[in-house]
RNA sequence: GGCCAAGUAGCUCAGUUGGUAGAGCAGCGGACUGAAAAUCCGUGUGUCGGUGGUUCGAUUCCGCCCUUGGCCA
């Protein structure tokens, strides 16, 4: 990741944890302190509307500082990684152009790996071609149509599992849009420089218990707040139905099922929670095998703010920033 | 107080015609390129409530005790 000159490039604080480990609060006492905007790195908050369930920033929050990549589109639609990437870097720019410090925050580690990364030049997602995919594999089953990919590309057919319907699809996708095998696209990936110097922070539980009953707690807030009510609303508003990735999302997809009278509540709380806990197991993994210098803090330490200030303070953040 | 039923994995339960047991869910580990809060892969030893007895051998049969439901007083 470092190349010659990187740091003179302007810094981006980058910070990472799993759901309800208090990134949204540290980065909103940073953003204070340092003069910073916030830009999401999250998959369900780019959703107008979506508001109970993805604990956004109150909008008490969003006039002291600024939020990027928040209410983006309508539950109706879909967003991507792609789409993340050159959102997030229009964003920082923006924000440098201000003379600002941009401060990615989120929990979406495949968005935080594209802009890091980026990403091989591919067609998008193509609704029409999807359905098709997914009408053939309703009577002949995924794992035909893996073997089917095994057959034009065993590279990629070989790293998927043969239930990996979400992965295959892509693949076959890939291979129909373009007529070359997916694992060919893939290797001809161009890797640019990023323009800025990312400062990658790391909210990680030493005891996941601690984060078990944090999740608990939120997910209980929610549904006290209203996360029923909301999804009720938003199903009147909006041409919705539970494939959708916004429907599929933790919380909601399992507050539609509650609608549809599929389960109850204590049911819909019980699974609201373990969805939450099996996500945050999930960012956990990104983030143990992150490759990197990522600094790691205790996210329920009392002190962490300051902790993560000095951390800064001795990369001469203060330097950079006046 | 009497009768009946149930006590087996964190939870809900199955099972062993006596040879120390297995599903679902949860949990845990991993993968991850335009749906990623998604999608997928892997992972099951637990005094089979306690204690005596019968038996080569008991979680399984018998006695007593404890706990929880239900019924009768």
């Amino acid at each position: 990741m470092n190349t010659p000159g990187e740091h003179h490039l302007p810094p981006v604080l980058a910070i990472m944890g799993p759901t309800a480990s208090g990134k949204s609060a540290l980065a909103m006492s940073l953003a204070c302190r340092l003069g910073g905007e916030i830009i999401s790195v999250d998959s369900v908050q780019v959703y107008q509307d979506m508001d109970v369930g993805t604990a956004k920033p109150a909008a008490t929050e969003r006039l002291a500082v600024p939020h990027h990549l928040v209410d983006l589109i309508t539950p109706a639609e879909a967003y991507s990684a792609a789409r993340f990437r050159s959102d997030a870097v229009t964003a920082i720019q923006a924000i440098q152009a201000r003379d600002r410090l941009p401060i990615l925050a989120g929990g979406t580690m495949l968005y935080f790996k594209a802009l890091r990364e980026g990403l091989a030049d591919l067609p998008e997602a193509d609704a029409v071609l999807r359905a098709q995919i997914d009408a053939e594999a309703a009577h002949k089953g995924w794992p035909v149509l893996h073997q089917e990919l095994q057959a034009v590309d065993p590279v990629t057919a070989s790293r998927l599992q043969p239930g990996d319907a979400q992965r295959i699809q892509r693949a076959l996708e890939l291979y129909r849009l373009t007529g070359k095998p997916p694992s060919q696209l893939f290797a001809q990936q161009s890797r640019q420089a990023l323009p800025f110097r990312l400062i990658e922070i790391a909210l990680v539980p030493q005891d996941r218990k601690v984060l078990h009953g944090q999740i608990e707690h939120r997910f209980e807030s929610m549904l006290k707040a209203g996360l029923v009510d909301e999804l009720r609303a938003l199903r009147l508003k909006y041409p919705l139905h539970p494939g959708l990735p916004s429907m599929r999302s933790v919380g909601y997809r399992q507050a539609w099922d509650h609608l549809e009278g599929t389960i109850d509540l204590p049911t819909l709380r019980d699974r609201g929670i373990f969805a939450t806990r099996q996500l945050a197991k999930r960012q956990l993994t990104w983030l143990r095998t992150w490759p990197g210098p990522v600094q790691s803090f205790e996210c329920f330490d009392a002190a962490l703010e300051s902790k993560v200030m000095a951390w800064l303070g001795k990369l001469q953040m203060e330097a950079i920033r006046s």
